[in-house]
DNA sequence: CAAGAATCCTGTCAGC
DNA sequence: TGCTGACAGGATTCTT
């Protein structure tokens, strides 16, 4: 989001061009025409949906599924035809930015700014686990009574909004919790482990994409560098860095939960 | 009601 | 080189 408002915030799209007219769900008709001539004032991110406000109150609801990514270019340089750039903005001032979807999990959606909370993708969502109000008193709650594995519930975006499959993972180890147990025995000290353990893992995270939205705008760039930080998401039969060194770690080990893979250290997380 | 499976879609990679 | 199957950063809908 900070990538795209950085080219998009205050400026004027001389021109959208819309080349499908559905991704995940339905893209509503129009949508091109409404951001046609429109200001952009002001971004702002709910989970993993990202807002684009316009002058006129409307708003533009983003979501990039599993594949999708913006490409920033200036509009002077050659386009040698990327596939799957479903939407296309052009700015006034001379850039262009691109929806790349290959797999159109991805989500557009357009409604007025006053009812952005009351939409239906946004009412219900957990809180924002990088505010001072994530504590993990509020986290013990949405967790209490939850008879599913713990793994399960962090990736449900109405206990907390924007943890993805790696996160999860990355933020358990970090906690020193099994991803395995209960969400119902997390409330109390291990809620106070595993709050400041999704903060933290989030926080360098957001450092280490951002760059990767920065080096969009170059024309072959690189996609970030947070995969260099994975403590054990993709790390399946290494050691983890925490075990001490004898006897030597396990290894991190790979499994299946709920249709995703999950990447843990049997002897530090329990 | 809650939890797991199936589902949408395309690209990539391992194995043969 | 080419084919097949498994799997991938998500989230909804269908089953159990």
């Amino acid at each position: 989001m900070r990538g795209l408002a950085a080219r998009l915030d205050g400026r004027v799209i001389r021109k959208a061009t819309l080349s499908r007219g559905d991704l995940r769900r339905v893209i509503p008709a129009g949508l091109a025409a409404r951001l046609t001539g429109a200001r952009v004032t002001s971004f702002r991110r709910r989970g993993k949906y990202i807002l684009m406000r316009l002058d006129g109150g409307d708003s533009l609801l983003l979501h990039l599924g599993m594949s999708g990514r913006m490409a920033i270019r200036p509009s002077s340089a050659a386009h040698p035809g990327e596939k799957h750039e479903h939407l296309v903005i052009e700015t006034e001032d001379g850039w262009r930015i691109g929806l790349i979807d290959p797999r159109r999990f991805g989500l557009l959606d357009l409604l007025p700014t006053v009812e952005e909370d009351a939409h239906s993708l946004l009412r219900g969502m957990g809180p924002e686990p990088l505010d001072a109000a994530f504590t993990p008193a509020v986290l013990g709650a949405a967790l209490s009574g939850k008879r599913t594995p713990i793994k399960a519930a962090l990736l449900d975006q109405h206990v907390v909004a924007g943890l993805g499959n790696i996160y999860v993972s990355e933020a358990l180890f970090r906690a020193g919790i099994s991803p395995r147990r209960l969400a119902t025995s997390i409330p109390g000290a291990r809620a106070e482990r595993l709050v400041p353990a999704i903060k933290a893992t989030l926080t360098e995270a957001v450092a280490a994409g951002g760059s990767s939205l920065r080096d969009y705008v170059q024309p072959d760039g690189e996609l970030g560098y947070f995969q260099h930080a994975w403590k054990v998401y993709g790390r399946q039969g290494l050691a983890c860095e925490r075990c001490p060194g004898v006897p030597p770690c396990p290894g991190i080990r790979q499994m299946t939960q709920a249709g995703r893979s999950t990447f843990f250290c049997p002897r530090t997380q329990r």
